[in-house]
DNA sequence: TTGACTTTACCGACCAGACGGTATAGCTGC
DNA sequence: GCAGCTATACCGTCTGGTCGGTAAAGTCAA
């Protein structure tokens, strides 16, 4: 146990956890580069610039790393989503999921590769992960004029994830476009 | 140690591929059991009943294991989707499919956990996989009356899929059930 | 039929390297 | 000097893979 771990908020001395962030982007990187199995902490530090000694003492253990990962990956999805469905408007919520995958998809964000790792290695560090996917689809279907198919173009957009982080894309960018318009007709007609 | 581990099943001379066999449905257990990521040689080939060497005597190396891997995956699921398209019948491919789906469900047929450990730790060997998803929901596009509607069909049985896999499950069997149907009743409407 | 030989199937000891983790010492700004 | 941070050296374990050996089954000429 180090005599505290990382304090998160700091005021003044230097930039707060940087090299803390710089550890997480790096694996998630060597996570998609390098794949999945080769998270090691050896080479995560190598990729952050940081000696493994470095590493450990932001994350005294992997299982600690993975944690950090997972709760990476949801602050960012949960920041993205949450600024979206501030409305209360009828289908707002998942037509806040489509038009953010498109985002994603614009910009080329890339798959939440180190996840893969998490989930081979210790998959009940995804439960976070879990719970926030269970509410995110209740909140679906409580703001849906049609529940039914809004669970429908819930369960594509994440069909459609599954397959980019999985590596196995079937349909290219204009089929998806065409896909995800085709939901959103739907759900403007009612 | 037993000299012979228990030869299972023998007709007259040595059934050919027993071993073989059973050493990838080890594999599989394994995978689904421990997780992906204790897929080691030693620990499959305990739970196959065979020594180290035995193992590689059948597969030359871990590599030629999860080729084998994914070649037993490919042919257990083609056997079981290429009879169920023989009519030429409008639709009948992706209905098969759909109705593939709930047999495996109401079989509680397990996920092929193995496929992750080979997704994680050598992504390429998936590739034949890819191909075969790809040729399929071609299939299903040119045997559909709306091709479009087809392809959503997919991609929710996809998703479905996709999260047994992963463990991420957000529905129940009943709301899985429910979901199916909708499908099956706008295939059936056209 | 038999005995020499080849092939098939399998075993288990061993190895070099990678891995997660520990211990400890060094640096740097306050 | 001291707290926060980083670096190096090292340890025990596990891993994929090699290797020499063995025992049974098949092959075949005499």
């Amino acid at each position: 146990m180090p005599p505290t771990p990382p304090p998160a908020e700091r005021k003044r001395t230097r930039t707060p956890g940087a090299t803390r962030q710089r550890i997480l982007e790096a694996a998630e990187a060597l996570a998609r580069e390098a794949g999945p199995s080769n998270l090691s902490l050896d080479a995560v530090a190598a990729e952050a610039g940081v000696s493994k000694g470095g590493l450990l003492y932001h994350f005294p253990s992997k299982l600690a790393l993975f944690e950090g990962l997972v709760e990476h990956h949801l602050s960012k999805t949960d920041d993205a989503l949450q600024s979206r469905e501030r409305t209360g408007a009828p289908d707002a919520v998942i037509s806040g999921y489509i038009e953010q995958f498109r985002q994603d998809m614009a910009c080329h964000r890339p798959p939440p590769a180190s996840l893969l790792a998490v989930l081979v290695e210790n998959p009940g560090l995804l439960e976070p992960v879990r719970r926030h996917q269970r509410d995110f689809l209740e909140r679906i279907r409580t703001n849906a004029a049609d529940p039914e198919f809004a669970t429908v173009a819930f369960l594509v957009v994440n069909a459609l994830r599954s397959m980019e982080l999985l590596g196995t894309d079937m349909l290219d960018d204009d089929e998806i476009t065409d896909m995800l318009a085709w939901l959103e007709a739907r759900l403007a007609q009612g």
